[in-house]
DNA sequence: AGCGAGGCTGCTG
DNA sequence: CCAGCAGCCTCGC
């Protein structure tokens, strides 16, 4: 069988527990760099599901256009973006931010 | 066991 | 950059 759902999500936290301060990733890179490419939806399936009191900095974890894609109305979307912006992440007008700026850099160890 | 839905992504226009 | 389509895995009914 595959991995196990909980050592699945385990592997994305530890990589999410990875990610620089001022940083953020895509659901896709934290995906991949778990071992697991492809796996992006799992990803926020994963996030989904943190409890409260499990330290994952998943204010850091935005989609492929560097746009929150946390659910609206549940109240994460502001807290995402204060979080992130205390860190020095900027936003666009949008409420993007530049992934070529604040992206996690492939090539740099965390 | 089947099916829709969800904090996504890559490829095409 | 956005819209449409298809593929990905897990949860819940």
């Amino acid at each position: 069988m595959r991995r196990a759902r909980a050592d699945t999500w385990e592997r994305f936290y530890a990589v999410v527990r990875k990610i620089p301060r001022g940083r953020v990733a895509t659901y896709g890179e934290v995906a991949e760099r778990a071992g697991l490419p492809g796996y992006a939806r799992q990803v926020g399936w994963a996030l989904h599901a943190l409890r409260p009191g499990t330290r994952v900095p998943w204010q850091r974890v935005v989609n492929v256009r560097g746009a929150c894609s946390v659910r609206l109305g549940s109240g994460s979307e502001f807290e995402q973006r204060r979080r992130l912006e205390r860190e020095g992440v900027e936003f666009g007008p949008g409420g993007r931010i530049d992934l070529g700026h604040f992206g996690w850099p492939r090539d740099r160890a965390q």
